[in-house]
DNA sequence: TTGAAAGCGCTAACAT
DNA sequence: ATGTTAGCGCTTTCAA
């Protein structure tokens, strides 16, 4: 059997003008032979990889490793494939990401932006490009770009809503760096929580924390020397509310009786701890999934841009344990 | 300015007979005019893409991100992107993987086995294209491969020597399932452990669990059924080491005062519970960085394979705290 | 319904 | 030290 090369090109991508027998017989032929398009050629004259580039801080936390879970399961189902970098955390390597993935051709960028990030320039550089970008989880005010975050505000708000309707009547935060958004949106949840419950702001329940152990541990210390000291914590994610609860039994202060704890991000550790850690889950796996669904949907459709920027703030769950259960009485 | 493309192609890869001049005047042009080299073009012509493929059984679980985070680091700086696919502990996935990492045309493959693959001729498939694999953690005897794993043997001998010399005298085990070779030789290495120090193995100190929490509630709950029952666990992985814990404080036997316990794996949960629970570090990231460096050597120097296949095993280090800290008497 | 030919952007062999 | 040319494997326009 004879065939050109543009025969079995187009048989393969089952071109309508091509016989339903020679389509046959070429897929036969191509299976026999292990015959697979060469995707590069195929890219190269096409403009298009199929590629998607993926920036992350790091692999090492969990929270991106389940969001890239989401990513790969859609990336999969597309007929995309995912190249991953990472950050540490670093706008150096950030940059060395995206020039990565520029030299890549990447079709689409899906990024959580750096710590060590504060200016954005080498985003709108792909972006002038005509490359799309999606943000996700971690994103910025400054830039216009599609984003999918969780709702930390809302977040924020049913946590410390749930402390006082457990009958905390002193609620403290401890807050994590404020130019990061989200440690923001979560500090305004906290604050509208209180208003709606008719709870007087209070500067001294504040601790301004760096999302860790050791901030946990400090913000204890310093709302247990105040003369009204709080009844619980809002920690503004899951590793300060363990310090929290290590610095609470080291004091033998019992939680939930005496004292009640909640935090965000819905660690893993959190069920496993004693006693079990309520928090927020930020359904990871949901929003890698959301933002390369919007992704493709750039990708596919560009004609859309002109909607403008998307939005997506998905809902945070709240996960009911041991740690705020409630006071009781001796 | 004239110069043709291969001019440009010459300046920019640093050609040995294009004079210094022309060199610094494209490269300025290049960066003044937002120019990359396109990868695909030439990946075309040169037949080699710096694609690596990546496949993990799930982004979820933090050991594969921990190795994941080492390949990375080996990747961007030898000027390799990394490809990821997750086969969800499925062959069938495995197999798209592969397929999917074919069509991509990496320049070689970095794979973890998953649980649900029994047969492996979709890999030798992959090796009779001439593609270089590397294995790493989860890799079989039936296939003539180079890999990277951990010393499981050593690591289980050294948790229970571990345990021993802390004083406990009874020391049970609860295994993992055998067909995957990390537990068989966890078993290995438990036994080893007990011949050498002229401890007689009693098959009624052997729980076969299914590494899962449930497993070491399930373990603990036979053994201490037992005419004699033992003093102390080696747990083939923390999860189920956690179930031993549990179980144990809910029978208030304290740990590690009357009963003492090691784990497998240090996942992060480990040093945040009560007790701190000892296990044995498995190199993650190492085992990242080793397995990449094998590759890209495998990849950029075809004739080593005379050598016959490379079998890398990294050294796991004991990590000791509370839940095996020795005995006490009341 | 299929074939012929050109071109995607690059690089290496072969000029000069 | 640089230019010319061919070809990597695919897709698509044009022709038959």
């Amino acid at each position: 059997m004879n065939t050109t090369a543009a025969t079995v090109s187009r048989a393969l991508s089952d071109h309508p003008r091509i016989s339903a027998e020679t389509k046959k017989s070429v897929q036969q032929a191509a299976s026999k032979l292990n015959y697979k398009r060469n995707r590069l050629a195929s890219s190269l004259r096409l403009g298009k990889t199929h590629l998607i580039g993926v920036i992350i801080p790091s692999a090492e936390i969990n929270f991106f490793g389940s969001v890239v879970h989401g990513i790969e399961s859609v990336a999969n189902l597309n007929g995309y494939n995912v190249l991953l970098y990472q950050s540490n955390e670093s706008k150096e390597y950030e940059e060395k990401g995206l020039d990565s993935f520029l030299t890549a051709r990447v079709d689409g960028m899906l990024i959580s932006i750096s710590k060590g990030t504060k200016e954005f320039e080498h985003f709108e550089h792909i972006q002038k490009r005509g490359i799309p970008i999606v943000f996700f989880d971690r994103t910025n005010d400054e830039l216009r770009v599609d984003s999918v975050v969780i709702n930390d505000f809302k977040g924020a708000y049913m946590a410390t809503e749930h402390l006082i309707s457990k009958g905390y009547s002193r609620v403290a935060h401890i807050s994590g760096p404020p130019h990061l958004k989200n440690f923001a949106e979560r500090l305004r949840g906290y604050r509208e929580a209180l208003d709606v419950n008719n709870i007087a702001f209070d500067e001294e329940l504040i601790y301004d924390g760096n999302v860790s152990i050791e901030s946990g541990r400090k913000g204890i210390e310093k709302f247990l020397s105040l003369a009204l000291p709080p009844d619980a914590v809002f920690a503004t994610e899951d590793f300060t509310a363990l310090g929290v609860l290590k610095e609470l039994k080291k004091r033998s202060i019992r939680v939930p009786d005496e004292f009640g704890v909640i935090g965000f991000a819905n660690e893993q550790f959190g069920e496993h701890i004693s006693p079990t850690l309520s928090s927020v889950d930020q359904q990871t796996i949901q929003m890698g999934k959301s933002a390369l669904q919007l992704l493709i949907d750039l990708i596919e459709n560009p004609e859309q841009k002109q909607n403008g920027f998307q939005h997506l703030a998905l809902e945070p769950i709240l996960v009911c344990r041991e740690s705020s259960a409630g006071k009781k009485s001796l």
